[in-house]
DNA sequence: TTATAGGTTTACGTTTACGTTAAGGTTAAC
DNA sequence: GTTAACCTTAACGTAAACGTAAACCTATAA
């Protein structure tokens, strides 16, 4: 039975324990206890890794937590479950969005780069 | 000579005015002025159009102006271009890393939809 | 000539996502 | 038995990215 500290996950993923503790607050962890002490499942440090893959995209942790929670269809009424459909094609879109910019981003990171290995060898042939 | 007033901007990518002018402050944004209104130009535009893509990647301004200024290697002298090809680099990697991210996250998304519309029929059919 | 539809600066307010003490409780090693 | 390395809650501070409101100027259409 695997478990974690809190110090550990922070160690793990570059994060302070003040960081784990917050998302905890914002509803997006909710570790046992032993006594007063965090303890920290396999599923929780998992939750703990989406949260910080949504950081890297730029989700808000509400918007996290809205993805997060798309895992299970726990929320069994059918208006609940067409409208998390609904969001789930929304999220597919703006994610879909975000691939069309990086690939447009990146081009133009590769002709930054192409120009400025010019302006190099121009100044270097120059010697100036 | 086509020049646009700030409201135009405004309207044509969906933020405010106020927006606008917190981007000249922060130091993205330097359109002409006549008199005391400010009047952009196309190349303005298409830099707030820059600066809009980066908000969708989930950059920071900073980070956005950064990639901005990596457009024109007119810092000119040899350390500041190979520093510049090191940010590029770095720029490359994030991007990759934010590609993968979003494979993955799609892929979940799939995932859940799927779910979801099990769950959906399964409810549908019992009619409860 | 007076609305009204734009533009301006200035400045305080707000939300998000933590950072940073402070003050204290518990266990393991020396 | 005290030092060190953990853990806890509580609370104030802060940077980023604007929102919001006040107070003002200015051109033009009715």
């Amino acid at each position: 039975m695997v478990r974690y500290s809190i110090s550990e996950l922070a160690r793990e993923f570059d994060i302070t324990t003040r960081t784990i503790r917050f998302y905890e607050d914002r509803g997006l962890l909710s570790p046992a206890r032993r006594g007063q002490t965090r303890v920290y499942s396999p599923e929780d440090r998992v939750r703990l890794k989406l949260i910080l893959r949504g950081k890297r995209l730029g989700l808000s942790l509400d918007e996290s937590r809205e993805i997060i929670d798309m895992y299970d269809p726990a929320g069994s009424n059918v208006e609940q479950l067409q409208a998390l459909l609904k969001s789930i094609e929304a999220k597919r879109q703006q994610l879909q969005q975000q691939q069309q910019d990086i690939l447009s981003m990146l081009d133009e990171l590769d002709k930054a780069a192409a120009r400025t290995h010019v302006a190099l060898e121009t100044n270097l042939s120059a010697k100036d």
